[in-house]
DNA sequence: CGAAATCTTGAGTATAATCAAAAACGGTGG
DNA sequence: CCACCGTTTTTGATTATACTCAAGATTTCG
């Protein structure tokens, strides 16, 4: 499963567009038809659709290494848009030239289509995660979520890590209202269940948020397959 | 992006290993490591995770013609299960057939990516539709989209279709209750939005059903993607 | 320092859950 | 063809979780 020296090799001589985005900034928009995908450098995204009453929900948090609208690579309109929560460093890579790789490299083209499939296990969890958890547990799972993912990119360090995400975002991710949200992060404080102040989480005692919000890491797919 | 001759004659030809299952019957589990991949060809079948407190979460609805696990080819431990909702005629591959198939055949592997995509283009909508929709919304909501999707493959004539989904599941799929889904379902009968009857769907007044849904197929990426 | 964004609090309301039981339906076997 | 059993649908009553609205406190950032 892991990639030659060439694989990399081809995948650093990818041609690259940088930018800097502003926080709460449009990247792509449901309804575009892209002709490039953006890998996300540094800084925090999510995906997100509205409702016809203005309603948004969150479908999805990006964190530094993701790409989060791969799947404009095979599916030609957008269904759903992409934003920066805060202030980000991206990469515009064209289709073209991510086509050219994968027609290339048959191994690096499974392992995009892998991390489609893990996006697609998220999105499968949210759906669970907000379909059938109270607001208590919903929230704490998510905070799992970020935590785990954040901790895999090296962007945790014992259970602290800075999350530049408000409570008004939590909500549309939760599907709550933020006045609930605000009230949920007061309960799980009040419990010891994390420490939270500006946008810096702590997590005192990971299996017991781990509990409270019924997280099972394995839909994240964090280990590698193993060579058959 | 249409396949060639040869590639459907590849497809054809691929080891299918044919059965039938009664209703209600798991298919594959959360925590399973498969070796091989399931294709719908008659019945209904559905995707579904259980909390701790065991509630079910179904999400996502597979109609004949889907491979609804086609993401264990790339992630080896699953972490949603797989059940019927109806008797189901399905055909298993072996997952060696498939790489086999994807390496020999690239243009079969991207068309395999892409239905992943909608896929997870779906659970998506789900999300914002569990997130974001009231109940009545949210039924009207997934009921478009099956008679969306069941037309797609033929099984809709005149927006009559055969829905084999009790309201338990429909509850499930939608993250509300039993009782509340009955009640929506009967507000949606005295609008005259449906006729339900047993497993007969009847669509009235579609263009009505998909302003109160607020659905808009494009998520269901119907429309091939025209060669580049 | 000041304006804007974010967070917090309180009060009243609404949507949907729960519990429990009855009615209707569907399939099976006699 | 009918009686019977399990499942599914329906109904009623009560409760709970979460929403809305509105205003005030606090933080952030230019």
């Amino acid at each position: 499963m892991a990639l030659s020296q060439d694989d990399r090799q081809a995948i650093l001589d990818l041609p690259l567009q940088l930018t800097t985005l502003p926080a709460h900034q449009d990247i792509v928009r449901e309804g575009d038809r892209p002709t490039r995908c953006c890998a996300l450098l540094d800084g925090f995204a999510a995906m997100f659709k509205v409702t016809a009453e203005g309603k948004r929900q969150i479908t999805a948090f990006y964190i530094p290494g993701d790409i989060p609208d791969l799947q404009s690579l095979h599916l030609e309109v957008l269904d759903t848009s992409l934003g920066t929560l805060s202030r980000c460093k991206v990469g515009f890579i064209q289709h073209e030239a991510l086509q050219e790789l994968c027609d290339r490299h048959p191994r690096i083209a499974n392992a995009m289509w892998r991390e489609t499939l893990i996006d697609a296990a998220i999105f499968r969890d949210w759906t669970a995660n907000i379909g059938r958890r109270e607001a208590y547990g919903r929230i704490a799972h998510i905070l799992c979520e970020l935590i785990v993912r954040l901790q895999a990119v090296g962007l945790t360090q014992d259970h602290v890590c800075k999350i530049p995400i408000t409570q008004n975002e939590f909500a549309d991710a939760t599907g709550l209202s933020s006045v609930h949200v605000n009230r949920v992060l007061q309960a799980l404080r009040a419990d010891g269940l994390i420490v939270l102040r500006g946008n810096t989480l702590q997590v005192p005692d990971w299996e017991k948020l781990k509990k409270a919000g019924d997280f099972d890491p394995t839909y994240l797919h964090l280990q590698r397959k193993k060579a058959a």
